[in-house]
DNA sequence: GCCTGTGAAGCTATTCACAGCT
DNA sequence: AGCTGTGAATAGCTTCACAGGC
């Protein structure tokens, strides 16, 4: 089955708001009102998962939780492979520690030899050139990069390379990769830009 | 002219890579194979922004540069209100600290007194409780949202008070607010199992 | 009555296909 | 010949409207 984008990212959403709160059963105008969705989204966004409820009691959140996992999670988790130890890659590195059950940064790699070998949230750091060998041995199935723009691509191919078949990428640049692999661009200061256009939008208005 | 998000996006993308480079004119599909798009989505993109080139020469850079800066940009620029100056929002403030020529963090926001009257990159921190008062006195025009998630939507409601039209939201909840403002979310661990999901559902096919 | 499941409609975004310019 | 501009077609996503169950 495959899940389009779009609600791949709901449904990740749906998981986390209904991991707080103890909630026995929830119904789709609960978890829309959560979600900020309407509720025909959540009940499309669920059947499209697989998953179904009953009129009378709406959604069983424990078996909802279990298929969401299903859908999402690897079992064995995956090992992810961050690629530049600057600033931003510190941040991430910290941010991304407090554990995550399932996914866990393995692998901090980069090119300045100055922070090679060091440890940092209990990663150990290597030089660049070690990542396809590293990627193998640690099982590495995801890559950061964090790295400047300049570097961005260069860190793409040598994930891409590495049989890596996901990236997050933070660097301000599109990359250039193959189709089956999929690019997950955060872009901050787009975002930004973005947010101050239509403030300036809303005030001409 | 009223311009989709998704193009706003792609435009800000445009601006930034003509922005490198010292081109005089640009075909659609050059700036398509930068971008990653393609080059019909350009001229779309181009004719939606109210910008025309010519079949011999293509787009003229130095124009079109002043067209997207003009839909794109505010004159007088924005001041941006930080909430938040936790791990996260420090790393926020060093990294928009880099002059953005039109957007400044004028003002940081956070509950714990500790961390009030510090200046930091240049940003002083004051009690949240004064955010209204400072908004208005900084001429504050965007919000960002760097709190932990039981905080964000009181961070929200407060910004939204003070008459902030935009808001860049960290925190992983959904934001309710009123359709005059626009959220953009920027959900870094949403992209992380965004990533992961699809690696894993790339090995399983 | 209030819920879920879902075909069909509606809307948004992208791509096709080609006319028109130089 | 090679480019831009754009109506029309297509694809993708969301909402409507309502049938069916408890």
């Amino acid at each position: 089955m495959i899940i389009p984008a779009k609600t791949v990212e709901r449904l990740i959403v749906y998981r986390r708001l209904l991991g707080r709160g103890k909630r026995v059963n929830v119904f789709s105008h609960e978890l829309g009102q959560l979600a900020n969705v309407t509720a025909v989204q959540v009940r499309r966004d669920l059947m499209t998962a697989g998953f179904s409820g009953s009129p009378r009691r709406g959604y069983v959140v424990a078996d909802l939780m279990d298929r969401l996992t299903e859908i999402l999670d690897r079992p064995e988790g995956h090992n992810a492979a961050l690629v530049g130890v600057g600033n931003l890659g510190l941040s991430l590195l910290s941010y991304f520690s407090v554990r995550h059950d399932r996914i866990k940064v393995a692998a901090a790699f980069d090119a300045d030899p100055a922070k090679v070998c060091r440890v940092v949230s209990g990663c150990r750091c290597y030089d660049v050139r070690e990542l396809p060998a590293r990627a193998a041995e640690l099982d590495i199935s995801i890559g950061i990069i964090a790295v400047p723009a300049g570097s961005a691509q260069a860190a793409a191919d040598a994930l891409v390379e590495a049989g890596i078949k996901g990236i997050l990428n933070f660097a301000p640049v599109p990359l250039r990769t193959p189709p089956e692999v999929l690019v997950e661009q955060v872009d901050i200061m787009r975002a930004l830009e973005k947010v101050a256009h239509f403030a300036k939008r809303q005030r001409e208005e």
